[in-house]
DNA sequence: CATTAATCGAGACGGTACGTCTTGTCTTGCA
DNA sequence: TGCAAGACAAGACGTACCGTCTCGATTAATG
């Protein structure tokens, strides 16, 4: 028999301190930055020692994401009864994610960390990017289900291109995304109907070419 | 009448040094990564004092944006003689820039400065997001002129959704670029001409919904 | 009732880099000179992170006053039997110590900052200049007893004189100091017996003028 | 015929420039202290450029010793008709000189480079040491043909303890230094001519002991 | 109840990068 | 050639941050 939950020894671990953490690293985030997001601070904030912190996050990184990020999973919209309507859905949620101030961020300086961090990489794929992957596939099957779509698509090339749009539209163009929902909706909606049809009936493509 | 190029007063600087800057942080990004890319490193690799790079950058960001990221805009890719191939190469382009290790670290690690350092932002909207835009719209418009497209879509979406998805593709989902350009070219292509007969035949949308 | 010993709270500072700053400090001065001491050289030879020196000092003056000057305090030398003698072995004692390499390279450094810093100052009155005065004050002391003078002269100007010789004969006009202590003591010792007699008898002064 | 003033080529210096180095060396001494007095700042001061500094001077060192320490060699007292008198008067001269803000600041912070510094150890041999000996020399001749003293006394000691009083007692001591000259003088005469007689009737000892 | 072991807040520790400053040299164009 | 302006290489300064460690006190579960 294989001991588990190895019967803990000592003084337990404090779930006030679990919070206070949590809670000092999104008010910093959202008041002062990443660039003042020191350790130092969020002990001093929370009212706890560094040790604490170290005790519970092997690094910066990892506190971070565990505070700001993580949890912060996006639910699937309910079904609005077309596929436009619940890509438009899709995108506000993902934009209110995105532009949560603690959230977006963290999330943009970890993205640099990814490369050289291979433990952050897996939760980061683990915790946001399946996840939401299979909120995108969901969405897709409602609209097969609904009939709306013949078959499922390139479902990783979608992912990628409307979590993306949102990202680059918000982060890199930094355009205001009042309208975005519903113009990538319209986007995202015809290049799948339009490749559905295509794969369907690949004799009449989209148009004479 | 106004003094333009105010007459240069002292010792001009040398253009060897900017030039030793940027080779050296370019194969330190590429060697190190960006987290043991330090301003002394740099000057030491470079053969020259911190100061000479601190009277030309600000801040460390500056420096890495100017040196790693600036100048590697996007050229736009030959006429393929479709806009299927057009993408297609548009595609390879973004992924050759985005998988280049010394851009593509750097890029990562702005990225999340630029929320709260507006020059660069402004920097990055100049030197690679606008020009950027300009080369999907310009192989949008040679789509127009062939007459596959009947007229010119939602480019901010499209600029955003094509680029954001390569960005995801490769940073988030951290998937194999190597058949990215021709699905990528798929779907954007059905996105682009299935919106484009919407809009030119309202009546008859892409499909019965 | 007053609360003193404020209970310390938090790690206490290690004994150990107390001494290895001191120890460092010592050991650089008389190798490699003031101008070369340093503080990433203290603490890289201290084995030790320079926080933990600006812990401890405020300033490089600070670190070197208390490292090398601090505790060095000179000893009253013991009785010889005869005013000259001891003025002549408190001569030796000034002199060792100021010849004493660490010491005095980072003395006479010192002194030029006394001027702007009003801590440095104290340090210097309070650790220095006031057991020294009280040491000569002892040996003129002895000699009242001894009978060899009738009353305590001006002891300042005694102090300043005897002191000051030493050091304007060692760094001013940088004679060998091998002859000084019984040449200096001789002096002094006249003026201290002619001024003493003076004082007795006014109406015989040493001599008629 | 030796060739000697070599034939000057070019454009010859200004004394004007000159003058202005040694006028901003000697505000800025004056006004912000030896710290805050960069080669940087006496040039901007001066209105001219570092370059022509290093063309008179090679090291910051030998500028200040040019501009705040040198031409103010002690002159030597008039005559008073006496020995005390005279000593008074001396002491009244250096004690004017040592609280000069700009030569006493920079004379301190120089004292501790003479030990490495070869040159500048040599330049203070030359133009104040040597010159104050003689000064001092001067003033116990005059007492020997006064019929003061008979013989003269040991001169280096007397140079020795003379000066070094008065830096210690403005340095060191930091006492206030308005009846130094007296008590000086006082204490100085009684020990010259104590040794005197000492040394022409040495049988007959100041006292009996 | 006493022991044990892990917790807690506080803060010192080694290491390291930052951005600034200073020194002494060099390089422009002008006089 | 001298000069003002200012760039240059070198490197020290004092600050800040990270992740670790140490202190005395606290807090359950175990013996």
């Amino acid at each position: 028999m294989v001991s588990r939950d190895p019967q803990p020894v000592g003084r337990p671990r404090e779930s006030r301190v679990d919070q206070a953490i949590t809670r000092a690293v999104r008010e910093l985030l959202a008041e002062a930055g990443y660039a003042r997001l020191t350790m130092d601070a969020v002990a001093g904030r929370a009212g706890i020692g560094k040790a604490a912190i170290y005790r519970r996050y092997a690094t910066k990184q990892e506190m971070v994401f565990a505070a700001a990020v993580h949890g912060e999973a996006l639910e699937v919209p309910a079904d609005t009864g077309s596929l436009f309507g619940d890509l438009t859905a899709l995108a506000r949620v993902i934009i209110s994610h995105l532009t949560n101030p603690a959230a977006s961020t963290a999330l943009l300086h970890l993205l640099g960390d990814i490369a050289t961090d291979p433990t952050l990489a897996e939760s980061f794929t683990t915790t946001l990017i399946e996840p939401e992957r299979e909120g995108n596939a969901e969405v897709l099957r409602r609209a097969v289900r609904r009939g709306e779509l013949e078959q499922l698509p390139d479902i990783d090339v979608f992912h990628a291109a409307f979590g993306g749009a949102v990202l680059s539209w918000l982060f890199l163009s930094r355009h205001d995304p009042h309208d975005l929902p519903e113009r990538l909706a319209r986007f995202a909606c015809a290049a799948l109907q339009a490749s559905d049809s295509e794969a369907q009936d690949p004799v009449r493509p989209g148009r004479e070419w």
